[in-house]
DNA sequence: GCTTGACATGCAACCGGTTGCATTACATTC
DNA sequence: GAATGTAATGCAACCGGTTGCATGTCAAGC
């Protein structure tokens, strides 16, 4: 093997400066380089001064590869998300690196588009370079997260299996206060606007809708939006509508958005004659209505969830772990007492 | 150095097999089950098989990183962009992502957050691992961004530096468009709510108005929304108001929204008493009222973007490439005539 | 039946670091 | 001044793959 002696023909020192390299140059040994690299309190002042004068001369830098081979650490840690681009995640993203950069580490990236296989071909891709993984909203079933669980600190979010640690997003006694709030205003026969069967998420916020609406004596009907995203949203508008209900509680803040999209386009006024509510509250008060909503920190999720990984990985496994979150219901303008002529069927 | 002897206890064979582990078992020399992986022509289909049976049954997985140190490629590629949770970047990403995993390539994601300085730091950390790196947004130094160029192939986007493979979304046409459009309904006196002054873009996008506002006899102000954000156009709003103007092009949807946002709360009606248009279209029909803006197939971005990094990986680099992506204005509901009472000053 | 060559496999060096242990240098103590 | 201890550095093996070259095997060709 044989690299870029000059790849191209038009760079000069462009090749990388080895660790040998510094060593001949400082008249030390590659031991001694390393060492004023990684662990300078074992050399004189003098020595790691000289070398990293040579090493900065030369333009050296410590092979990140040839480390992790010979330590097994690599620096390295993979998020792996159901859909980059679902506004629930970017801000989870967003915190998760923060915290990672933190620490010094680089982050892969996943996107799994909801699909379980094409999921764990990530985590395969990922599992031989990183010391440690975050899975957000996996779709991968429980065996395969235990066997990956085996090999590497792992981490999940809005997922809740016993003995890996999770944390979760609680979003119940939001959605309990989305009911009470509806129930106070008058609702009486409600939509739960359901998100993926396997999403952990999706079966809390349905069974919370259930529970509650129970409690309270109100009718619940259940109506898809699968995959969650705008378009589903908007199109479950219409059978939305003919169910005869008054008020719709989404799965996530987006489908919220599509619902009132097609509620307009089916000249349904909200609040004044039908309210919603959303999940997460990453729209803010972005939409027409400002959106009410379950508020969920979700940030919060991948700041915590990396830290969860940072102390695993440190070897501070102090048993099971599963942290939750909490939320909280934002009332916003979607929201409004229910109409008359609706009122008792 | 003692590693994984067991985490735990728990798991038995939780040690992840070697290659000289799959050779003894089956009876071949490393080299020969390194080739059974990666250069399987070279072998028996015999051995290949058997083989691959030895190692699928002590769940033995080629080590990427030992992989990457002794030939030089590591798989990986990395993306940095300058805010993750803006709207801009996730279709982007996703893109790029998509394309990259079916070349079988990882991604690392950096997040800027807009700070040179932060975005060196990344560089630095990544580029010991990767082929290549994607910057979008770079708010990098020219000087820099040469430097690292020479070290891995490199592509840039919306940055537009000679003699680097860039590619470019060029908004002109669509602002042109748009100040056209304004023109016809009536406007005169336009504000451009300008983004980050590094930025590609923003030059751009302020050049392209001025230049069409002058053509047609336009009267332009320059409002800041920095960093561009909901916010800072949502506060833009009572400059924009007191100045006079009937008209304001904002450097992005998500200014955009805010200051629609911001005039809705000084009682400003859109589009009766006041016409927005965005930039990017990546917040389609979701805004109140549906936004009008340029739209700019920003996901495409990101696919061709690393399609040329892939090319360039692969050393056929034919010279400089500036690769342009197009514009066009899509005429929503956030535009119409300008209102009489303001007209002529 | 021996040469020749093609093909399959093995040997061993190498990628660029890290680290346990040995060695050396130097200061301290008696 | 020799014995002892300690701190700084070097030696060499190792991490887990890849690959140029040597070797061995077998069939075709003369």
């Amino acid at each position: 093997m044989k690299r870029d002696s000059d790849s191209g023909g038009e760079r000069r020192p462009s090749v990388v400066p080895t660790i040998s390299q510094v060593a001949k140059a400082s008249g030390v040994s590659r031991a001694t380089v390393s060492r004023a690299f990684s662990r300078p309190e074992m050399l004189t002042e003098a020595t790691v001064r000289r070398v990293k004068e040579v090493a900065d001369k030369l333009g050296y830098v410590p092979n990140q590869v040839a480390r992790a081979l010979s330590t097994g650490r690599h620096g390295n840690v993979a998020l792996i998300v159901s859909d980059v681009a679902n506004p629930f995640f970017p801000p989870l993203i967003r915190a998760a690196q923060l915290r990672a950069d933190q620490a010094g580490l680089c982050v892969f990236l996943g996107n799994s588009d909801e699909d379980p296989a094409r999921e764990e071909l990530l985590v395969g891709r990922f599992i031989g370079q990183v010391e440690g993984l975050v899975l957000a909203s996996s779709r991968l079933d429980e065996e395969h997260i235990r066997r990956h669980a085996t090999r590497r600190p792992l981490v999940l979010i809005n997922r809740d299996i016993e003995g890996i640690t999770r944390v979760l997003i609680d979003t119940a006694p939001g959605v309990a206060a989305a009911i009470a709030h509806l129930a106070e205003l008058g609702h009486r026969h409600i939509a739960y606007v359901s998100g993926p069967t396997t999403s952990w998420s999706n079966q809390q916020r349905r069974n919370a809708v259930r529970r509650e609406a129970e409690k309270r004596g109100l009718k619940v009907i259940a109506v898809p939006a699968r995959p969650p995203s705008y378009d589903t949203g908007r199109l479950a508008a219409t059978q939305i509508v003919a169910s005869g209900v008054t008020a719709a509680i989404a799965f996530d803040d987006l489908v919220a958005q599509g619902l009132m999209a097609g509620l307009a386009a089916l000249d349904v006024e909200v609040p004044k004659s039908f309210s919603v509510v959303g999940c997460d509250d990453v729209l803010g008060e972005t939409t027409y209505p400002p959106l009410t909503t379950v508020s969920a920190r979700c940030a919060d999720a991948g700041d915590v969830a990396v830290g969860l990984l940072l102390s695993q990985m440190n070897g501070g496994v102090s048993g099971e772990i599963r942290h939750k979150l909490n939320s909280h219901l934002v009332i916003r303008a979607s929201t409004g007492p229910a109409p008359m002529k609706r009122r008792g069927r």
